[in-house]
DNA sequence: ATACTTTCGATTTTT
DNA sequence: TCGAAAGTAT
């Protein structure tokens, strides 16, 4: 099937040629045929003929277009079960990646469920980069690396490129390294190496230094037999490239290959795929046919920002010709109307393979989709809240319910409200466990004792707790260490024996250097749990944070009992590093009742009966950024990102948005999403706002012109509003100006306020900026600030605040002092002259 | 080294 | 505006 001999030894590995789970016969053999006409197995049933298709198309390219609530993962892992079962391949024989280890567990857990215990050798089912840890432990030497290398989390790599571009004789001020580090990352996830970047970006950075930066820290990763997350693909497709014999084992070892979540693929990624996937022709000139199927879904991909590239999974059948393509449209898990208002959403975006989903499930009680105005953040949280704690009263469980935002500042409305309201939550996301800076310093200390040439470890530890050893002593072990060319740590034992330090720093390094040496004396005889408790114990580490005041300081002690406890699952210490910077993530309670609030991007998998997406807003959701920097493209994310929000509910969803947002400190006016029009009426209810602020504060101000009128103008609720002389004019000066100006830099539109009363009079479009027209398609507006047509001095006239003199002019931006209200910060737009 | 001041930036985040 | 992070002064 491949051109290669089946069974060719690999590399001796012990996880090769496990014996099949029980059940399983040989594959090819004869009771395997035989079974395959025995007709269905267990595990088919249930499976809808799409499933089914999907499960039990084996051979040959298959591309699997799986909707939200599809039943993916059911797929992917029944998949794998009857491949297993009808003997067509050893576990080891199968290569599943997918993006997440949370995703790579459960995948683990439900084929397990599936095919029995026996599952033990899939040693090929992880994350890309798991997998690519693995492959590149085996040919390190291919590459210039020893098979023990160590991968450096994000505060190493900042710290060393700090130190390249100083070397460089650069102000690491004007270049930051935090920049280069994107830099690199995107040029990795591009599968770029220094020599192929684009000769504008490697002028972009440092003077025109970039290439020789990237190449420099690549040169010094080598020399710290160290590598980062980019190299976990980079180097592998260097390996596959370079070394055919090495592709050609890969080849022949694995007969079908799995790839989940297809669209966040990134180049990267995709060629490592390809490379696995793609067979050398045979003498004839046809190439094998590839058993590889990619389950993904277009209407997800939410991360091109992070290099996904969406192309990857439409071009599928180019790239594999002959490919099927299945499409899993029924869903399981939303109601008609939810799936109705996402379909129709979706829809407005070009460029997808298309779906339709559908349910049978129709339901005459379900409730529409409900959209719901506020007048501002907090009356938006406010009312959220009340809607929550009513539903609890009903008897809903908080655990299904979620609060799915687009950005996370978004967050500190709701908390605050939850907290005055006693009402428990949980924010999914934030820093991840190993992320955090006590387990970091934790492991460099592990890391140090381990392994001594480690010098970023010994580098991140040698003043914490402090020692009184800074920066002069850093340097001038850093010296030494170069001039002798050794680690960090023996230039560090050679320094305390001379009189190149003064005695205190001296003392402090000897101290410590005797400790490392006594710690790593313990290694072997020591069980590792222990040892680790030891160091960080006599290192004056625990001290440190408990002798911390700081309201973390008990939560992070904690979290260091919870790193020690993790480590029993592992043989040594050695083992558990080698796995912990990749598979460590933060473990959330669940046992508790509450709701989750957290973003849409990491709302992506979860489900929940009741979903609140609030903040859909003009220059929110669609994020201004998004449509300034991405166009067309960045627009039709902005709405698959509304899409993943929407599709999350399973039985209620609230869509809210807000009049007025503060936004970098300064109150504005806020216009309804687009995404809110492109909702279907039919499966749409607009409640009226029963809050305090009701009436005048529900108030909806109406639609720029670009996108025509809202289909909500003539709703009672919204109407009313118009009723007011100022709405009405704020309306017609708003449509006038949007027609020449689309926001400004902050991204929001034209209508603004000062603080409270929407006023427009002279919006602040009165200039004659150029806003980016995609497609006769008004999308975003360049950066332009007008100067003010007031200066200091002046005497205004604010509709709320009354008469005032100006204080400061900064562009549009007005200190102002008014007689009754004191000083406040309003835009140009909301005073005239008085 | 620690406290105070200034500056900067403000979408989304996995491994 | 407001919070974090980096710089400066003691």
């Amino acid at each position: 099937m491949t051109g290669y001999p089946d069974d060719l030894p690999f590399f001796g590995d012990d996880d090769d040629f496990v014996p099949a789970p029980a059940p399983a016969p040989r594959p090819g053999g004869i009771a395997a045929r035989a079974q395959a006409a025995r007709g269905a197995p267990r595990y088919l049933e249930g499976l809808n003929p799409e499933q089914r298709l999907a499960v039990e198309t084996t051979e040959g390219p298959v591309l699997v277009l799986a909707g939200a609530g599809t039943g993916k993962t059911r797929v992917l892992t029944t998949r794998i079960a009857h491949i297993l079962a009808s003997g067509l391949a050893y576990p080891s024989q199968i290569l599943a990646v997918t993006f997440t280890n949370k995703a790579a567990r459960e995948m683990k857990a439900r084929i397990g469920i599936l095919v029995g215990e026996a599952i033990e050798g899939m040693p090929w089912l992880g994350t890309f980069h798991s997998i690519g840890v693995k492959m590149l432990r085996r040919h390190a030497e291919l590459v210039g690396l020893n098979s023990n290398f160590t991968i450096l989390d994000t505060d190493d790599q900042i710290r060393l490129l700090k130190q390249l571009i100083q070397a460089e004789g650069l102000d690491d001020k004007r270049w930051p390294a935090r920049q280069l580090a994107g830099m690199i990352d995107a040029w990795k996830n591009k599968g770029l190496s220094p020599a192929e970047i684009p000769e504008g970006d490697a002028r972009s950075f440092g003077n025109g230094k970039g290439r020789q930066l990237y190449q420099a820290y690549q040169d010094r990763l080598k020399t710290l037999n160290a590598v980062d997350f980019g190299d976990l693909l980079m180097l592998p497709i260097r390996i596959f490239r370079e070394h055919a014999d090495v592709l050609r084992e890969y080849h022949s070892k694995f007969r079908y290959i799995l790839v989940d979540e297809y669209q966040d693929t990134n180049t990267a990624q995709y060629m490592w795929l390809r490379l696995l996937a793609q067979r050398p022709a045979l003498p004839d000139g046809s190439r094998p046919a590839v058993n590889i199927c990619c389950v993904g879904d277009d209407d997800q991909s939410i991360y091109g920002w992070r290099g996904a590239e969406v192309d990857n999974i439409l071009r599928f059948e180019k790239d594999f010709p002959g490919a099927k393509v299945i499409r899993l449209e029924r869903n399981y898990r939303s109601t008609a109307h939810i799936l109705g208002a996402a379909s129709h959403l979706i829809a407005h975006n070009e460029g997808r393979l298309g779906k339709t989903l559908f349910t049978d499930r129709g339901d005459p009680d379900d409730a529409r989709v409900k959209v719901h105005a506020a007048w501002d953040s907090d009356e938006e949280a406010r009312a959220i809240g009340e809607e929550i704690e009513a539903l609890q009263s009903k008897g809903h469980a908080l655990n299904d319910m979620a609060i799915l935002v687009r950005a996370s500042f978004q967050m500190r409305a709701f908390e605050e409200r939850f907290i005055t309201l006693g009402l428990n939550y949980r924010v999914i996301g934030g820093p991840r466990f190993y992320e955090r800076q006590e387990i970091r310093d934790a492991l460099a200390y592990f890391r140090i004792v381990s392994q001594g040439s480690d010098d970023l470890a010994l580098e991140r530890i040698i003043n914490v707790p402090k020692r009184g050893l800074g920066e002069a002593a850093l340097r001038l072990m850093h010296d030494t260490a170069r001039a002798r060319n050794t680690s960090l740590l023996q230039a560090a034992r050679d320094l305390i024996g001379t009189e190149e330090m003064k005695p205190k720093p001296r003392a402090a390094l000897r101290a410590l250097v005797e400790s490392i040496e006594r710690w790593q004396g313990m290694l072997d005889r020591t069980p590792h749990t222990e040892l680790a408790e030891l160091i960080l114990e006599e290192s004056g580490y625990v001290d440190m944070w408990k002798n911390d005041r700081s309201p973390e300081a008990p939560g992070r002690l904690e979290n260091l009992k919870e790193l020690i406890s993790n480590m029993e699952g592992y043989e040594s210490m050695r083992a558990f590093l080698e796995h912990v910077s990749l598979v460590m993530d933060a473990e959330q309670n669940d046992d508790q009742d509450a709701v989750s609030l957290m973003t849409l991007h990491s709302a992506k998998g979860l489900e929940f009966d009741t979903v609140f997406l609030p903040g859909w807003e003009e220059g929110l959701f669609p994020h201004q950024r998004a449509l300034d920097e991405g166009g067309r493209a960045g627009l039709e994310e902005e709405r698959r990102l509304a899409y993943v929000g929407v599709t999350r509910a399973k039985k209620n969803l609230h869509i809210w948005f807000t009049s007025n947002r503060r936004i970098h400190g300064l109150w504005q006016s806020t216009i309804p999403s687009r995404f809110i029009d492109e909702l279907p009426e039919e499966h749409v209810e607009v409640v009226e706002s029963g809050s305090s602020y009701g009436g005048y504060g529900s108030g909806y101000p109406g639609r720029p012109n670009p996108y025509g009128a809202s289909r909500f103008d003539d709703t009672p609720v919204f109407s009313n509003s118009y009723s007011t002389p100022g709405w009405q004019r704020a309306q017609r000066n708003r449509n006038e100006a949007t027609q020449r100006n689309w926001g400004n830099r902050s991204g929001h539109q034209v209508e603004r306020i000062g603080y409270g009363e929407p006023d427009s009079g002279y919006g602040a479009g009165r200039g004659s900026f150029k806003g980016k027209v995609i497609e006769g398609e008004l999308v975003a507006k360049s950066v332009a600030t007008e100067p003010s047509r007031f200066k200091v001095g002046d005497r205004v006239f604010h509709l709320k605040f009354g008469n005032g003199n100006v204080a400061a002019v900064d562009g549009n931006k007005l200190t102002i002092d008014f007689d009754k209200a004191g000083q406040k910060r309003v835009l140009d737009g909301f005073v005239q002259p008085a």
